[in-house]
DNA sequence: CATGGAAACATGAATTTTCATATAATTCTT
DNA sequence: AAGAATTATATGAAAATTCATGTTTCCATG
C-alpha cells in the first residue's frame, strides 16, 4: 500500500528557486571567500569591512541590515574586530544609545585591498560570460531583490534591457 | 594627509554581484524559512529532508554535496535527525565505509508536507512577477550555476528563453 | 516632569559550526 | 598479499551563532 514510488518523477531540489539562489550564491562566492580567509578575514568580517567602505560611521543596527547580519551577532563581530584594530566604536553624541562604527587606518587599508580584489574578481566573473549578459544578471537580481523587499514588482522584472524606466514605483512604505 | 575622501563615489556593496546573489537568496528564502522553523525544523534539516525526497538512501558525502552542507556538520545533523526519528542510517553492504541515509515514515511525511508547501510558495513567488519571467530567472540561475561549476559557459548564459531543450540532462555520472 | 514605552546595544547560556584529526573500510602497488 | 594510499565517516575541542532577555538612553504624553 502506498509504496507506489514513482521512481521517474523529476527531482525537486535542482529545480527549486530557493535552492538555485542559494547554490548560485555559494558557487559564485566560493573562490573569493577562500581568498578572503587567506587574508585572515572571515566572511562576516569581510562583509562588515565592505559595508563600512560604503557607510563608515554607521550605527550597529544600520550596519546589521546592510551586511545582512543579525544584530547581536554583529555586535560580537564588531567587538572582535575592534580588538584586532580593524574598527573603532564610539557612541553617538546625538543619541547615546547608538554606537557608531568606524574603520581604523588598518581597517581601511585592509578593506580597500579586499574591495579592490573583489572588484577584480567580479569583473573576471562577468567577463567570463559571453557577450554582455553579466550586467543583465545583476539587473535581474536587483529587480528581484526590490520585488521581494517591497512586495511590489516595482518594475518589470527579469525583462531587463529595453524598458529601463525605473522611474515610477516608489512605494517605499517602511 | 590622504584624507581625500570622495564622498560622492558610488557605493560598492549594493552593486556587487556576490552581495546581490546573497541578498536575493536571503530575501527570497526568508518567508519560507520562517515557515519551516514554525514546523519545528531548522533550515539545514529542511535541506536534508528535501534532498532525501529526491535521493533517498544516498550516502553522507553525496548528501553533503547535494544539500550544500559540510560533511562533518551534516553527520551531526543526521545523527540528530535520527534521534528525532526523521531519518535512519545503515551502512552500505557493498562498501562498509559508506553510510546510507533514509527517510523514516515520519520523515517522509514531514518532508512531503514541506516540499508541498515549498512548491506552493515557489509558485506564488513566480506568479507574483508579471508575465512569465519567473521561469527565466530560474533558467538564468541554472545557467549561472553550470557556468560557475564547470568553468565553462556550457551554454549561453542569461540569454535563456527558447532553447529549453532539457531533454538530454541525464548527465548524472558521479 | 514623571512615567510608560520604545529603540539601540550588549550579554549569557545553550546550541551549532568549524577545523583538524581520528578511525574504519576499501583500493592500489609492487 | 602486505603495506601504502585513499575514501568515507565520526569525533572532540575551540569558536561562532542563536535566542531571549538585560541595560541604557531617548521619546511622547498626561
Amino acid at each position: 500500500m502506498s509504496t507506489t514510488i514513482d521512481d521517474s518523477s523529476p527531482p525537486f531540489v535542482p529545480n527549486y528557486l530557493l535552492y538555485l539562489l542559494a547554490a548560485a550564491s555559494e558557487a559564485a562566492s566560493a573562490r573569493f571567500h577562500a581568498h578572503v580567509r587567506t587574508r585572515g578575514v572571515r566572511v562576516p568580517e569581510w562583509r562588515v569591512l565592505a559595508c563600512l567602505t560604503d557607510t563608515d560611521g554607521s550605527m550597529v543596527t544600520e550596519l546589521a541590515r546592510y551586511a545582512m547580519i543579525e544584530q547581536s551577532r554583529l555586535t560580537k563581530i564588531i567587538i572582535q574586530m575592534d580588538g584586532r584594530g580593524l574598527v573603532t566604536r564610539r557612541s553617538d553624541p546625538q543619541d547615546g544609545r547608538r554606537v557608531r562604527v568606524f574603520l581604523t587606518e588598518a581597517g581601511r587599508k585592509l578593506a580597500g585591498e579586499l574591495v579592490a580584489d573583489a572588484r577584480i574578481h567580479e569583473q573576471e566573473l562577468l567577463d567570463s560570460f559571453r557577450g554582455g549578459e553579466g550586467a543583465e544578471i545583476k539587473d535581474t537580481l536587483k529587480a528581484l531583490i526590490r520585488h521581494l523587499e517591497t512586495g511590489k514588482p516595482d518594475d518589470d522584472i527579469a525583462s531587463s534591457g529595453r524598458t529601463a524606466a525605473p522611474g515610477n514605483g516608489k512605494s517605499q512604505k517602511r
